[in-house]
DNA sequence: TGCGTTAGGTACTGACCGGTAACACCCGTG
DNA sequence: CACGGGTGTTACCGGTCAGTACCTAACGCA
């Protein structure tokens, strides 16, 4: 009675989503926030609101559980490059654009690094299903970076990607273990002083 | 008769190291190599050929193990930077040294991250006993860093102290998600970079 | 010689882990 | 109305986890 009707309302509001979508968002939220080792798939279903065996049905483990869950944080990451590429026409300033946005979510506080990096320190098993998904996305930062970066005119691409590259996941590591005492603004200034020592000089 | 034969050997040639310091030995080699939640005390008692008792004489709890097992790491880096303090009198020369040291080291091939920024990753807990030992060391080495950026008068120490710690921190968990492809000396040449472009200019 | 400290060994506790079996249920479609 | 797929519920499996009780063996020191 009382339950059917609150299923009812529920389904009419939030509850239309699938469980597999909200088991999904329920262990991308745990996995960040508390580590991948530290949550168990009970957690994850209660958290869902649902139970461990509808989890099972719709992956085959919780190893895959968790590539799904990076392959989901990767396709966040790309949706936000297409909308700075959308936003910024010119590379350079979709460069500056994501180095504000990265800085901004840095200091945001809640930061808990990246997803995908937190993966492969977590995993270091070589044949994880998890693995793959980390190197990938990884290759394909670096690689994208490096075509913004040539793109964009500057000199030494591929160098000047890496630095930025690095600069980033640096801070974003960096930033769970020691405060954001003004991370942000401090690497903004830093990401836009490589940029322009890439800016002039044709090499060294 | 074999067993005490073969203990006075031992005792003679190996075997006189403390229990103590086996089981620290060994759940260093197993906490970096394979990750800090995934070794239980088992393994690391068996890997130290001692047992589960003697560890939990010498420790009060794995969590006191594992934020022993950081300090050591900790006073590990601390006696890298006396040994490039006393090879190099020039500040400036202890900075590219410690970049060479880390570069060779990131691109060794079984690098898989800094022990005290992997601790963190893994244990997102406030209060686990291993956070103040990762945070305090963090702090430390920015602080020392920046001290050296200074005593080489170079412009903006502290920003450059923390380019190059965010360089290579980024450079170190990178490496275990993507191969060291040629990471050693691009490492080298992108930290040279930078501190050539503190050298000049007196500030912006 | 005797005694206390330290180490090793075995066996255990209670909790939790990932994963599964069996069954009741709701609900849309035929 | 009957049916079948997706879901919820409960109980369970074997294994592993951190941590402990209890006893024995070896050693240093007096």
């Amino acid at each position: 009675m009382m339950q059917t009707a609150a299923k009812k309302l529920s389904a009419d509001k939030t509850e239309r989503i699938s469980p597999r979508e909200r088991i999904l968002a329920a262990a991308a939220e745990l996995f960040y926030r508390n580590g991948i080792r530290a949550v168990g798939v009970d957690a994850i279903a209660e958290a869902a609101e649902t139970n461990k065996m509808t989890l099972y049905r719709h992956f085959a483990s919780k190893d895959e559980l968790v590539a799904e869950y990076l392959r989901g944080e990767a396709e966040k990451v790309r949706l936000g490059w297409e909308r700075r590429a959308a936003d910024n026409p010119e590379p350079c300033a979709q460069l500056r654009a994501w180095l504000r946005d990265m800085a901004r979510h840095v200091s945001s506080g809640d930061e808990r690094g990246c997803p995908l990096t937190n993966a492969a320190v977590e995993l270091p098993e070589k044949d994880h299903p998890a693995r793959r998904v980390v190197e990938a996305f990884k290759t394909a930062q670096r690689q994208y970076l490096a075509g913004l970066c040539d793109a964009a005119k500057l000199a030494e691409p591929d160098m000047l990607a890496d630095e930025l590259f690095l600069l980033l996941e640096g801070a974003r590591v960096t930033a769970q273990s020691m405060g954001p005492e003004g991370m942000g603004e401090r690497l903004v200034k830093m990401g836009e002083a490589i940029i322009k020592a890439h800016t002039i000089s044709p090499d060294r």
